[in-house]
DNA sequence: GTCTATAGTGTGATAGAC
DNA sequence: GTCTATCACACTATAGAC
């Protein structure tokens, strides 16, 4: 790194100190949503919390969806985090499982985030590529990469011949999401999916999507719902 | 029926009157909300789409939530109906096979009178028994009609021993639907399940959650994903 | 029953002084 | 870079005249 001058230095400064603000900033909006949810968090709250000004706000984010689209950044990596955090078994149906208890248990966890991330309705302006005013990107970008993580491990799965469904790999991976996300956001909505815990479905769901471990399946042996609580 | 004097016939005819202006602002609403969604349903909108002052609607409607208490009403109704034209398949799993297909058409065919049914987060003061000011009632207490459609063929599969999951046939309902509504709610937040159509993913989740109807598993034979549209 | 008028509160975003 | 002041809206809901 090279030296520098007191100008450069000043420089520096002054990027790091912005830098730090668009920081705080962040961290509140956040903490506002994990609490209330994006929907009500204002700039004028938002403002207030940080101690500024609603217009000091937009030197940092161009808009409220610019922010929304940062803080949906931060979930899936955190979404992404909480998988890689299993990589390391081996097993692929293992994987799966571990998996896609922390894909739920993330959901459940912070309600709020997980409806930012997942939950919020498309662009109204969908047909224009790229990002709208609400920060809306694609959807799957980020995304993406956590449910490829899910894809490898069918794909292994099919390479083992473990695979019962003659399916593409790729599609089982989206079928189970789409199951997971299912039990999530139904549950998030409060009243729906009354009789069973979460915890059961998903123990149901991955082993309707790919051959269970060998030891591992029946965990719950009889038709009577256990009283596992529902978080 | 008594005959009526006079003065009967003309209450009577104001109460028609009446319900009919009622049932206008509804078919407003309803096509106001298939068209842009519940969000962008204003009172003036609605008002000024129906040639009133937004003061006549309150004679009609407690609050914005009460139309919307109607709508999701209606929308369970048709939901419930579209289930009740398969109810004449013998074939549990047959049944279910139709049912899960017209669930995710229904999702597909209406997005946001499906995300005003489903997708709307849950009331804030859900602690509260009953129905709050944007009228939402328990989400189950509609849905649970068609739920139970599901639960009944999962129950007539396990009497005939078709049913390969040990678990309760009223799990394995809500985990199909959890299922269903994945793919509904994804596909409907646009970018998300990029690669595999709507209608395998529906095919695939059937064939997950119970064995399916001699003869006809196995529809997708390949790997690779069909060209099938998405919706 | 229906209107006009408006209260009361919120919003995102910007112009222009400093 | 930060502020004050404000624009330009939107909204639900109600009061009170007719």
């Amino acid at each position: 790194m090279p030296r520098m001058g007191p100008q450069e230095r000043r420089t520096e400064q002054r990027r790091e100190q912005r830098q730090a603000l668009r920081e705080r900033i962040l961290e509140v909006s956040r903490e506002i949503v994990k609490r209330e949810g994006f929907a009500s968090l204002s700039m004028r709250k938002l403002a207030e919390a940080i101690d500024y000004s609603p217009a000091a706000l937009y030197l940092h984010f161009k808009s409220r969806g610019d922010i929304a689209r940062a803080l949906r950044r931060e979930g899936h990596a955190s979404l992404r985090d909480a998988f890689l955090a299993h990589t390391s078994i081996a097993d692929p149906a293992a994987r799966l499982n571990a998996m896609g208890r922390a894909y739920v248990e993330f959901g459940l966890a912070e309600p709020e985030t997980y409806r930012l991330m997942f939950m919020e309705p498309a662009s109204s302006a969908e047909a224009a590529a790229g990002v709208d005013d609400n920060g809306n990107g694609r959807a799957a970008e980020s995304g993406a990469a956590t449910l490829s993580l899910i894809a490898d491990a069918f794909v292994e799965l099919r390479a083992a011949d473990r695979l019962p469904s003659r399916a593409a790999p790729v599609a089982c991976a989206e079928g189970l999401w789409a199951n997971l996300h299912g039990i999530v956001a139904l549950k998030l909505n409060g009243a729906a999916l009354p009789e069973t815990p979460a915890a059961m479905l998903v123990e149901l769901s991955l082993d309707a999507w790919f051959a269970p471990v060998k030891g591992t399946e029946l965990r719950f042996s009889g038709p009577d719902r256990s009283d596992t609580s529902t978080r």
